[in-house]
DNA sequence: CCATTCACTTGTGAAACGCAAGTGAAATGG
DNA sequence: CCATTTCACTTGCGTTTCACAAGTGAATGG
C-alpha cells in the first residue's frame, strides 16, 4: 500500500511529519474534516479540487492507519460510513492555520477566507476549542 | 516541468500551500537551509534522507520559480552557486515549527532536537529573529 | 423486484520518482 | 600547461504513483 509516504525513516520531525500529511491530497482531506466538518466519503468527494476516488480512498485508509482519523458504520444507514476525527487528527489545526497564513500573506484571498483568516489571527486558540467543541458534540456513533 | 505541484488551482489558501511546498521534498530543502543554513547544491544533497540530484535541481528550480528562494554564483567559486531564502521562504519558518511540534507530540526526539522544540516552544519569536538574523548577517553577494 | 445510492475497486495510460551514469565548465595539482 | 578533480547539474531508464473512466457489490427506496 504504502500511499502517501515513501518513509524516509529518519529522525527529523519535519520528515516524519511528512510521512504522515506530505502528500498532494491528504492535507486537504484533513481540511474538509476540521475545516468543513465534512464526515462521509461522498462529502469529501465534492472537494473543489477534484479528488478521485481511488486517491480518496486510498488516503482515507492511510489516515485511518496513521491514527488521524476512525472510521465507522453509520447506524442509520448500513451502506455508508462516518469518518471522525482523532485527537491526533485534530491536533493538525495549528499546521494547517500556518499554511493558510502564509498562502494569505502571499496571495489574495476571498472575503469568506479573509474572514476565517481574521479569525485565525484574532483568535485561533478560540476557534481551535469550537473545533473541537463541535466534534466533541457530535461523537461517531 | 511543473515539478512539486500539478496546481489545485482553486482558490483555497491550503491548496495553494500544498501547490508551493506539498511535496515529499520541497520542505525538507527549506529545512536545511532555515534550520541548518545550507546554501549549496552539495550541501543539499546530503541531507540525511538522501534526495536524487535530478529530484533536488527540480526543486530547487522550482523553489526560485515561486519566489521562495534565490540563486547566485559564488564570487569566490565561479563554478558554484548560492542559494539564499526570501522573505517569502522564511515566512515559512511558523508552518515547519508547527510540523515539528505536531510530531513531538506523537513520537520520540532525540535529545538534539528536544532542545530544538523547547526553543520553540519557549520562544519561537525570538528563534525566527534570530534565523532571519543569520541571513541578514550573510546576505547572497 | 428494480432502480438508485454508497463506498469503494479495477484497469489503463500518463506523469513523477529513484537510481546510476554522464556532461561541461571551472579550479587544482604537478 | 595539461591532466585530474570538483561542482552543479542533465540524461536515460525502469518502477511507482497518479488521474480518469468504468465497474462492483451491498443496502436502501419506491
Amino acid at each position: 500500500m504504502k500511499t502517501a509516504g515513501k518513509t524516509h525513516g529518519t529522525g527529523c520531525p519535519v520528515a516524519h511529519g511528512l510521512d504522515t500529511f506530505g502528500d498532494r491530497w491528504t492535507l486537504l482531506v484533513l481540511r474538509d474534516m476540521i475545516l468543513h466538518g465534512k464526515r462521509r466519503y461522498g462529502e469529501l468527494l465534492e472537494a473543489e479540487e477534484g479528488i478521485a476516488t481511488n486517491i480518496l480512498a486510498d488516503r482515507l485508509k492511510h489516515l485511518e492507519a496513521e491514527g488521524l482519523i476512525t472510521r465507522v458504520r453509520d447506524p442509520q444507514n448500513r451502506r455508508s460510513y462516518l469518518y471522525g476525527l482523532t485527537e491526533k487528527g485534530l491536533s493538525l489545526m495549528p499546521v494547517i492555520f500556518e499554511i493558510i497564513k502564509w498562502s494569505a500573506a502571499h496571495f489574495p484571498l476571498t472575503a469568506t477566507r479573509k474572514r476565517l483568516l481574521q479569525r485565525i489571527n484574532e483568535d485561533s486558540a478560540g476557534l481551535i476549542r469550537e473545533i473541537r467543541a463541535r466534534e466533541a458534540a457530535n461523537p461517531l456513533p
